[in-house]
DNA sequence: CTGGGGATGGGGCCC
DNA sequence: TGGGCCCCATCCCCA
């Protein structure tokens, strides 16, 4: 490898994340390199700026802004919040640095609460999952709770806040957004969301603030409609009591709406018009998208949302006794439990199969009946399964839309690539640097084989621990916004936060990121300036087509200086 | 190790 | 609300 090559050669370390976080963990234990202490009811917890920054999109946008002030995250910092359990912020943090939210049942809520607060989405989510039914019981009285609190609730005072240093408040704008921050600790209020904060005077303890409720899914129901309806306004405008707090709530708890690519920074003053990124578009957060790995079901629900033409549907999920998991869909919680039950009541009267589902029994039906009712139009083959069809297509099409960032072989299924990927042979042969365009666009840049990297990266997504590290405008690159957004963004204060959790990853937590690493080369050439888009295209994935090829045309003069 | 077929479980839509 | 049907992601197995 030249000294060139620094950046290009992407090895794994699977173990990477894990050791990394299991070192930061005993530093946590023991109080070491710590230089943020989060205090609730008296109870202390030593953690460290850069973790919470990466996991916690509070802590995130509170260093951020905090930057400005040259803080540079030296300072040892307390931040009390008395409004997250003490418990419930223990499961946050362990959370933080096992990837293993531990919690009993009856904690669930606090944690649920605090995981708002804190803007960890992902545990909020599993939370609010498996809390689905019980929070709709609550639903009214939570609201009328936080409609009283954002009356009358107030500051919590600077000595309770984050920053117990002497750094001088020279920067109103930037006192009240920490403000607004607090009032989140009460009222749920994001640490951007000054268009509906309510600066007061900082006289109130925070502990004399009532605890606050997670939204039920009734009122996500209600905020939901209220966007489909159109009806942005009436929940965006201050001052609307009840309405206004709930979309406060929903900042934090947002799911993406639609796999659509986020707007890349040129087109971020459109956010606001999105309507997954509603409320954040003034602040320039790419909030919509913060969920990571968007699941089947998330973007199922995405699609229902946001499509217009179809409603979406009320379904009751139903929570399993056995493992917990929240069960979506009206009637689909017996078939779910066979699962545990291993009860197979369809029985194939042909070969005595049996089978847990009717539908699978039905598929398989058709083994004996010779039914494959799925053609090649290319083809004699037939299939049993659509799914079959799909990816039999692929071979004709000659589409390997999943690409191995590392060794960029191309797969024509996301199963495979997936597989490539946990083995061995892509770290080898990304090693080996074989000559990369011929075989690539014999392999998957062909006429099919534009690449579509929002597949392909979202196949690579990140665990939703590990992705719950990273920023969500870099995270999003998988699904799409990778129109190219800069790694960084100069001057930005999303960036500081980002580059101190970077600097705690060190390099080798870059390797472990495949998107990131890509991102890394574009910041290596020195392409800082494409927020610009030099393109001269806003079309996401022209966009991040047009990046991802300027990247390989950077590894191919690379090599060419490599072999020099 | 890769390509391909099949199995499994979950979610959405519809009745 | 339950269930049928379908699609999808993922995993497993085999050549």
């Amino acid at each position: 490898m030249s000294p060139g090559e620094d950046g290009l050669i992407g090895i794994p370390f699977p173990e990477h994340s894990n050791e990394l976080l299991s070192h930061l963990n005993d530093q946590r234990r023991t109080g070491l390199l710590c230089d943020l202490t989060l205090t609730s009811r008296g109870a202390r917890y030593p953690t460290h700026r850069s973790v919470m920054a990466a996991v916690s999109l509070y802590f995130r946008r509170l260093f951020g802004t905090e930057e400005g002030h040259g803080e540079g995250g030296g300072g040892f910092s307390v931040c009390q919040l008395d409004c997250v359990a003490p418990d419930a912020l223990d499961a946050l943090l362990e959370f933080a640095y096992t990837a293993t939210l531990t919690i009993p049942s009856s904690g669930m809520r606090d944690v649920l609460r605090g995981a708002q607060l804190l803007g960890i989405q992902c545990v909020a989510d599993a939370c609010r999952d498996i809390l689905g039914e019980t929070a709709e019981a609550e639903g009214e009285t939570a609201e009328k709770q936080r409609a009283q609190h954002l009356a009358t609730e107030s500051m919590a005072g600077r000595e309770t806040g984050v920053e117990k240093g002497s750094r001088r408040k020279t920067d109103r704008k930037k006192v009240k957004k920490v403000e607004s921050h607090h009032i989140n600790s009460s009222g749920l209020n994001p640490p951007h969301a000054s268009p509906i904060s309510h600066p007061s005077p900082a006289s109130d303890s925070i502990r004399s603030l009532p605890s606050t409720q997670p939204p039920s899914p009734e009122q996500e129901e209600h905020h939901l409609n209220s966007r489909q309806n159109g009806d942005h306004r009436a929940i965006r405008e201050p001052g609307r009591g009840a309405a206004l707090n709930g979309e406060l709530l929903h900042w934090l708890h947002e799911r993406p709406r639609i796999a659509h690519p986020p707007p890349g920074p040129t087109s971020s003053d459109k956010l606001s018009e999105d309507d997954e990124m509603e409320g954040f578009g003034d602040n320039g957060m790419i909030m919509g998208t913060t969920s990571i790995t968007t699941s089947a079901a998330e973007r199922g629900v995405a699609t229902s949302a946001v499509g217009g033409g179809r409603k979406r549907k009320s379904q009751t999920p139903q929570q399993c006794p056995v493992c917990q998991k929240i069960i979506h869909g009206a009637g689909k919680l017996p078939r779910h439990m066979r699962t545990h039950t291993g009860e197979k009541p369809f029985q194939c009267s042909a070969c005595g199969v049996r089978f847990t589902r009717n539908d699978k029994l039905k598929i398989h039906m058709r083994k004996h009946t010779g039914e494959r009712p799925y053609p090649c139009p290319h083809c004699p083959a037939r299939f049993l399964h659509s799914y079959d069809l799909k990816n039999h297509l692929s071979l004709h099409s000659g589409a390997r839309p999943f690409e191995c960032p590392l060794c960029h072989k191309a797969f024509a299924r996301e199963d495979h690539l997936q597989r490539h990927r946990k083995g061995h042979s892509c770290l080898e042969l990304r090693t080996r640097r074989p000559r990369r365009g011929p075989e690539l666009m014999e392999d998957g840049r062909g006429e099919g084989g534009r690449r579509d990297q929002s597949n392909s990266l979202e196949a690579l997504s990140l665990q939703a621990h590990s992705s719950a590290f990273l920023h969500p405008t870099v995270r999003d690159g998988g699904s799409g916004s990778g129109a190219g957004p800069p790694l960084m963004f100069p001057g930005d204060e999303r960036s500081l936060a980002f580059q101190a959790a970077l600097a705690q990853l060190g390099p080798h937590g870059l390797a472990a990121y495949p998107d990131l690493f890509l991102r890394r080369l574009e910041l290596r050439g020195g392409r800082e300036e494409e927020g610009e888009d030099p393109g001269g295209t806003h079309s996401p994935t022209a966009q991040r087509d047009h990046w991802v090829d300027e990247v390989e045309d950077e590894n191919g003069e690379e090599e060419a200086e490599e072999e020099e």
